[in-house]
DNA sequence: AGACATATGCTAACAGTTACTATTTTAACT
DNA sequence: AGTTAAAATAGTAACTGTTAGCATATGTCT
């Protein structure tokens, strides 16, 4: 992999970020430092720095994936209405992925928890 | 809500499913029995179905939501890569849902516990 | 500096879903 | 049964998040 100044700008908006930006949100932000960044950029580099664990990605139902510069283990909550994120430390039972490995087959990825609900603010309306 | 026979049709397919369909299998399937079912009526129902509760809306991450005829409380594991579900029977801490109700302020929802990973098969690729 | 691989920006395409509208179907009331 | 109003339908077009294709530009290695 190949150095790149939109790649490492990527990676670094997303470190800055406590909002578990999406694609679009990223390349707002970026467009001001770099304006004539293309989106296309921001999603290959969003993914290839996700592939090679430089980034979480967290794969949200509905609203668009978003990404994630803390690695370590935590879980995520959305709300499936205005698609919100928040960090949640949910202490999963400690054999859960082996458990889901035998019954499934599947192995659970980083970040691949993700509980959905509705938010108070979307509740409201 | 009034009666429709096409919303009978959706109903009993995604009941008597075990394959957790989405929108698009479900439109297939009904085009057998059906043949001018539109697509759009499909999603319309699904959604009043989900939201009047007769039905289960699992928010999948990026392979498009999926429908569940069991009202029963468990929770679901996700490949990211061919789509295919799974049922688990994890039992979350019993406080969970409460825990994130007050952290967050969401409402977790009925089948809202979703567990992305990776196959064995699309694991082989 | 020269050469080659890789990355970029741009545009067009694609999938899943929702919105729009004219027509049809259901339900309630004579 | 016939009338009427609300709600649902089929079909199409539009919208959003994402990926692909291609000509140009940039990083890396000698």
């Amino acid at each position: 992999m190949k150095y790149s100044r939109q790649r490492e700008l990527v990676e670094q908006a997303v470190q800055a970020s406590y909002n578990h930006p999406t694609a679009a949100e990223v390349y707002e932000t970026l467009r001001l430092r770099a304006p004539n960044i293309s989106l296309g950029t921001v999603y290959r580099n969003l993914s290839v720095l996700s592939e090679s664990g430089r980034l979480l990605r967290l794969p949200m139902p509905d609203t668009g994936d978003r990404f994630d510069g803390n690695l370590a283990e935590h879980s995520h909550v959305v709300c499936g209405v205005c698609g919100k994120v928040w960090d949640v430390d949910i202490t999963l039972p400690e054999d859960t992925r082996e458990r889901v490995k035998n019954d499934t087959g599947v192995t659970v990825s980083s970040g691949g928890i993700v509980i959905s609900g509705l938010c108070d603010e979307c509740a409201k309306l």
